[in-house]
DNA sequence: GAGTGGTCTAGACCACACG
DNA sequence: GTGTGGTCTAGACCACTCA
């Protein structure tokens, strides 16, 4: 009773992976396999404790992390039950895009439009939570791949939150980058939407003016302020958002 | 040294919540007030238990959740590092519509326009993962949000997955819903774009043929089966995709 | 009251990283 | 070797639900 681990470690385990991972396994593969259909009463801890030999704090995390994954509900009192399969919820990567395009392999170049310190008018000031007039840091940026244009960033910042933003390079570094270097992010909201480029955003992007485009707005927070406000806005043609889930 | 719980339980527990997540929540403050930059090293799990007097096992369970958070970087051997703030990846919440419509406190009607079975097409039949021309189902449905137009779903369905699939009144059930009662979704896979709507569309959904749309492809299988696949198509200038992220 | 999950503990062995 | 995280155990108390 004193080494859980005695026996055999790398001779010839008989199950591969810690203990509270074979239980997982052999829970996930079940639902899988639709052993139990969603809603259904799955195995207490303490059938799993006898089932597989081990102590209940291992089950107990085995079924505390498919719980998290979203696989399975529990209730104190009542039991473990298959989850009723899953909200349509799903993980959207929303990447740096220098780093997205850079993994394609691709070229990636900035051209920077705008960069210099304007008084917020009244909407935007509210929005990033400062005092209408007060000045605030404007960038407008459009973004390359391989030399085709590929999204129009027009963005706004709060200096308090970013003193020297201006004074990056952004033909070097993205505002992104340089944002996650001197803020501490705590929230992001986002919209997407389709919509018509205005007449400078299918300029610069170099499209049609009624071209649809998908338009992402970010908003990022730290656990108090805003601290920027971005439009970017990208040619239907040329750019998906892709995501994808498993429970 | 037999019950960890014998002090005044509910009486005025000097602070509220089970330990672990007393841990939890000094971490995260800590972590939001910026107390530890990115990459900055953090107390070590002893620490922490001298810190709080508690057990290894719940600093560590505090410690595990907060790297699953995505807060914290863990390294055996090294230590436990401020995370470096995060990919921009978030969780877009993808619901089904009906549920999305009624939850704003609307109306939500269904009109179905297709509803029958096909031979299917080449491509269509390699998505799905079905023999060319052997049969699938296919409906076509709008959705409306208080009388107004709001998604037009063109959508294919692998009849080995949901072999009743056509026998629904989809005026009563979204697909969607009806899909989920019926098998066991396992993975989902999506892309989002803007572009114009085909003629059809644009009818169905009672806009100008130019405008921006926002189209959302959704497929979705089983653990080993593709079970459908959809064309989501949206009006740009009605429905926007919202979602948020907190660490 | 029986069964279930929620949580904690004290101690242990291990693998790994680094000086 | 020392310190770190990774994991396991055996037993415990609790709150909750349901018959």
């Amino acid at each position: 009773m004193v080494s859980p681990h005695a026996s055999a470690p790398p001779l010839a385990s008989p199950t591969p992976g810690a203990p509270y991972t074979r239980v997982k396994r052999h829970l996930k593969a079940g639902l899988a396999a639709g052993r139990w259909t969603p809603g259904a009463l799955m195995p207490s801890e303490a059938a799993l404790v006898a089932e597989f030999g081990v102590s209940r704090m291992t089950v107990n995390r085995a079924l505390r992390e498919l719980q998290a994954e979203g696989l399975v509900l529990r209730t104190q009192g009542v039991g473990t039950f298959a989850a009723p399969l899953h909200k349509v919820s799903s993980t959207l990567t929303l990447r740096d895009l220098h780093e997205e395009i850079t993994a394609r392999g691709h070229r990636h170049e900035a051209v920077v439009h705008v960069q210099r310190r304007e008084g917020a008018p009244a909407a935007l000031a509210a929005q990033l939570g400062v005092a209408p007039g007060s000045p605030v840091f404007h960038t407008l940026i459009v973004h390359f791949e391989d030399g085709t244009p590929l999204q129009c960033e027009d963005r706004y910042v709060n200096p308090e939150c970013a003193p020297r933003y201006l004074e990056s390079d952004f033909t070097l570094q993205t505002p992104t980058q340089v944002l996650f270097e001197s803020t501490a992010l705590w929230r992001a909201q986002y919209s997407i939407e389709a919509a018509r480029p205005t007449a400078q955003e299918a300029r610069l992007l170099q499209i049609a003016p009624g071209e649809p485009c998908l338009v992402v707005v970010r908003r990022t927070f730290t656990h108090d302020a805003a601290i920027t406000i971005a439009r970017l806005v990208h040619p239907g043609l040329r750019y998906t958002l892709e995501g994808q889930f498993t429970p």
